[in-house]
RNA sequence: GCGGAUGUGGUGAAAUUGGUAGACACGCCAGACUUAGGAUCUGGUGCCGAGAGGUGUGCGGGUUCGAGUCCCUCCAUCCGCACCA
């Protein structure tokens, strides 16, 4: 009977569809387990080989969690808003929605060959209203919401206003941008208009204006981590800054808490580093100092306040709101000039051109706060607006920017170091000891920055801070296929759209562009194709598309509630994700967002647990081999072996990887078919008459024609040979081509286990005793595997299962206890050829998911005897079989006395013979 | 520049606590069976060497009876951040 896997594979599909096999509701009985995947956008070109690398490891995981008596969660959707579906829509007019669920059609029947054990009735698509309604909640929630400081947790907008009813503002300890004091009668006298704007600065979720990066070209803002190399991700448009009406997160006011909280989590330390990058915590000291013949003051931050009498001048960034008021008359022209060219670069200009020293002098000088001395005030654009206060105290001799600006415009580099040479760089190092720094001298930098900040603050001139590179994020977008805002605007100011309302659907508009104004597409909406309007207007930006993904693995535990995002008590006994697997590529954006909304929802009381995800596995990703062809100057394509040594005017084609043989030549007939441009090709073959192509490793993807789809492989050689063939790749973090070729191994290793079962033609196995041999095999196999599971080492768990059938195979073993044991065990990563065998051995059990676990049991492999191998300065030569009940000075007798030893030592005395009981002997000559 | 990861046969890789380097596969070589095979089976396969043997985990050093594994210097590749005060 042959293994024919086209047949079970469609055949258990259909059985667990209406079965529903994989349905899971709460069940207190049992331990909980949730397994995740980071739900894909729906793409048009559909999945790939790369795609589903994650989704197989978790799906072993979680059969493996389900065969182990935990109720396992493991659901699947889609992050279906987002730009490509737009950018179609604007093309060809076709509404995004209908993109989008076509996308999403074709997934699903991409995800349901490979036999997932998705719960599919709790699917979310983010573009859903009945899940963007609740996306719509949680903003207003993080618009109702500000952060206190005294409790260090989010806490409710309106208590803050009930303290500003009582006693204003001056005691309220929170993370706000408030310039402004008031008392109680005079918040009590604010305009509604006056008192919102207060709010905005507080508030969570607010509206300000800030600094975008503005794409013309998308007609939309972009987020940092949407810009690559200075242009958008998508499309490679040019990105500028301006200054625009936004939405914004205070993202930055869970800064510490987003950094403490890394260190309750099980995730990789490279991911963890990204993040601690990204958050970019500094500790230093304020110092404000005096400009000369001026009431202002110059705030700046400062890393190394020790080297604080090392200050010979100050820097502000060209933007820095004092600039104008402390330019003296002489040099308004110098530095009108510097600030117009610094304006005119991009941001990316300035981070590529680090080599180039610029400047101006404003005239203006500031007074050292501890020996009064004048210090002349520049600007530079190395000095940044957005971070810091927009200025540094410029320390040459200890900060080499600093020092190179200083050499460059002649400034004096006063040193402070003691025995330390600076008269070519500047002395980074922390470990000097100060000098020429009146109370500062003689200490070691940590003890100087102490003092230093001590001085400081006893001076009332500053204090010891903390900095955060973490900026607040932008939330909203000039696009269309995005969430909308559940805000309205009345006298101008933005109102909540009130629950029952919710959700605030997205309208249709007749064209998905910006008006011709400069207004976001929904501005385009006639009144009547909103759900509700409300005030003077909608608002009319919508959510950036990290909104639905920051709160997907909730959803998931209760898809379906129409009353409240989740159930308190489904979330309560789901809780934290156990395993999410994904791509590292969203270190910085996703994950980073997701943590900051559990936090958020968490001090609102919404949820019981503050890090929604325990342990995390980034998978590597799979890259694609591309073809390459070469095209001489007379049009022929040559073969790689014929090309001449001068390869002038030669051009390199990436042709169909489907175009090729297995010996990488190129099938010329089906290149001739493929593209026209083709019909008519020369060729120059090499002397077996073949075109010969070169392979280069890419990204996968449809426009270097290096594309493996999952659906090909899946009808050539089945789901579960496909499952096992990418685990075997090697471990599931690494990042590596894919290659076709060594699948034949693993689909061969599938048809031997089945021959382990079907030897006379038939299905047959015995009920015999097991034999100690097979015994063996089986239960080295439980533990290998369940060890390999348990620390993910998917491709090892593959090896494994290989050598067990090799060694049954071998023992002709076709025990029922042995290979239905087996069996349960490799269930996991080849479901549907265990199903089908367990259908034989089982006729009564509905599933092999309904099984138990295989346990254990190390008496099999106890053995009398071990295999000592005998080395000699540390390089084995020989083995020798020995009781295991020996003592190690008896192995020690034994081994000396043999003559394959005497042989070894050619006549020497050993120095030190040593024995490790069970392991290994060496004897040292 | 800073941070992180990786480096082992012709190829993908394994070696979990310092204890037999190269498991398991692919490929290749030889053979069996077959009208035929992209089927199946058997044997071999790190490199040098006829062999005995030597040698071998990016380079160089160290610790150890013993190092792919621990420590130090350097090199290469990949990823992230980057004028962050």
């Amino acid at each position: 009977m042959d293994y024919t896997f086209n047949a079970i594979e469609a055949k258990w599909r259909q059985i667990w569809q209406e079965r529903n096999t994989y349905k899971v509701t709460e069940d207190l009985t049992k331990p909980k387990f949730y397994v995740l995947d980071m739900f894909p956008y729906p793409s048009g070109a559909g999945l790939h080989v790369g795609h589903p690398l994650g989704y197989i490891a978790s799906d072993i995981f979680a059969r493996y969690k389900r065969l182990k008596g935990f109720n396992v969660l493991h659901p699947m959707g889609y992050d279906s808003f987002g730009l490509p579906a737009e950018q179609y829509a604007i093309q060809t007019g076709q509404h995004p929605a209908i993109t989008t669920k076509e996308n999403i059609a074709r997934y699903r029947q991409q995800l349901d060959l490979m036999g997932f054990s998705f719960d599919w009735d709790r699917e979310v698509r983010t573009s859903d209203p009945s899940y963007y309604k609740w996306t719509q909640w949680i903003f207003k929630q993080l618009f109702n919401a500000y952060y206190d400081l005294t409790l260090d947790k989010a806490a409710p907008i309106s208590s803050l206003i009930e303290t500003f009813e009582k006693e204003g503002n001056s005691q309220v300890q929170a993370v706000h941008e408030c310039e402004q004091h008031f008392d109680a009668p005079t918040w009590a006298a604010f305009a509604p208009a006056e008192k919102e704007a207060v709010l905005q600065q507080y508030r969570m979720a607010y509206l300000a204006e800030s600094w975008v990066n503005w794409c013309p070209a998308l007609g939309t803002v972009l987020a940092n981590d949407e810009i690559v190399n200075g242009v958008s991700e998508r499309g490679g448009h040019p990105v500028e800054q301006k200054r625009m009406m936004q939405w914004s997160m205070r993202i930055k006011a869970y800064a510490e808490r987003l950094l403490q909280g890394l260190d309750q989590i099980d995730w990789t330390d490279a991911l963890k580093e990204q993040q601690r990058n990204w958050i970019g915590k500094s500790k230093g000291s304020s110092v404000h100092f005096e400009v000369k013949d001026s009431a202002l003051q110059i705030e700046v931050f400062t890393t190394r306040p020790d080297t604080i009498f090392g200050v010979s001048f100050m820097v502000l960034a060209p933007e820095h709101p004092y600039v104008d008021q402390i330019c003296t008359a002489d040099q308004k022209v110098a530095i009108e000039a510097y600030k117009q060219q610094a304006a005119l670069k991009t941001e990316r200009d300035r981070q590529a051109d680090v080599k180039n020293i610029t400047g101006a002098f404003t005239g203006a000088y500031a007074l050292h706060p501890f020996t009064g001395q004048e210090i002349p005030i520049w600007i530079g654009d190395y000095v940044l607006a957005s971070y810091g206060t927009g200025a540094v105290m410029a320390v040459p001799c200890g900060d080499q920017r600093d020092y190179d600006f200083a050499k460059h415009f002649n400034l004096p580099i006063p040193s402070i170091f003691a025995d330390q040479d600076i008269s070519e760089a500047a002395y980074t190092e922390k470990d000097a000891v100060i000098a020429n720094s009146d109370f500062l001298n003689g200490l070691e930098t940590k003890a100087a920055m102490e003092s230093a900040i001590a001085a400081i603050e006893q001076k009332g001139i500053g204090q010891g801070k903390t900095n955060y590179r973490l900026r607040d994020a932008v939330f909203s977008r000039q696009r269309y296929w995005g969430e909308p805002f559940p805000v309205y605007y009345q006298d101008g100011l933005p109102q909540l759209v009130d629950d029952a309302l919710l959700p605030v659907t997205l309208p249709d508009v007749d064209a998905y562009l910006p008006t011709e104004d400069g207004e976001p597409p929904l501005a385009r909406a006639a009144k009547e194709a909103w759900s509700c309007q409300l005030g003077e207007r909608m608002e009319y930006n919508t959510m950036p598309g990290w909104a639905g993904s920051s709160w997907y693995f909730l959803r998931y535990m209760d898809p379906h509630n129409k009353e409240t995002f989740a159930d308190p008590e489904k979330l309560a006994y789901w809780n934290q994700v156990d395993l999410y697997i994904g791509g590292s590529e969203h270190a910085t954006g996703h994950l980073l967002y997701a943590r900051f909304w559990t936090k958020v929802l968490y001090d609102l009381g919404f949820l019981q647990f503050d890090e929604p995800f325990a342990k995390l596995i980034n998978q590597g990703m799979i890259l694609g081999k591309s073809a390459i062809a070469y095209m001489g100057p007379d049009q022929k394509m040559y073969s790689l072996d014929m090309l001449p040594a001068e390869k002038e005017g030669f051009r390199e084609v990436r042709i169909l990887i489907d175009l090729l043989n297995d010996d990488e030549s190129i099938q010329l007939d089906a290149l001739k078919a493929w593209q026209p441009q083709y019909a008519q090709q020369e060729f120059v073959c090499n002397a077996d008459g073949k075109v010969l192509v070169k392979r280069e490793v890419d990204k996968m993807s449809k426009r270097w024609y290096n594309v493996v789809t999952p659906d090909d492989l899946c009808e050539k050689y089945g789901a579960d040979t496909l499952r096992m063939y990418e685990m075997f790749l090697g471990p599931l973090e690494q990042s590596k081509p894919w290659d076709t070729k060594g699948i034949t191994g693993v689909h061969g290793f599938l048809k031997k286990y089945w021959r382990l079962f079907h030897q006379n033609g038939h299905f047959e196995v015995t009920d015999a005793q097991p034999d100690p041999a097979a015994l063996k095999t089986l239960h080295k196999t439980i533990k290998k595997l369940t060890d390999d599971l348990e620390r993910f080492s998917f491709n090892t768990g593959v090896s494994s299962f290989m050598i067990c059938v090799n060694e049954l195979t071998e023992q002709k073993c076709n025990n029922r206890h042995i290979l239905e044991q087996l069996t349960i065990l490799m269930a996991p990563y080849a479901p549907h050829i265990c199903e089908e065998i367990w259908a034989q051995l089982q006729p009564l059990s509905p599933s092999i998911f309904t099984a138990e676990y295989p346990i254990f049991e190390p008496s099999y492999l106890t053995e009398s005897t071990f295999d000592y191998p005998v080395s000699f300065n540390g390089k084995m030569r020989y083995k020798a079989t020995l009781e295991l009940s020996l003592t190690s000075d008896e192995v020690k007798d034994l081994i000396l006395a043999k003559p394959e030893t005497q042989k070894w030592l050619e006549g020497k005395t050993p120095k030190k013979v040593i024995v490790v009981h069970g392991k290994i002997v060496n004897i040292v000559l």
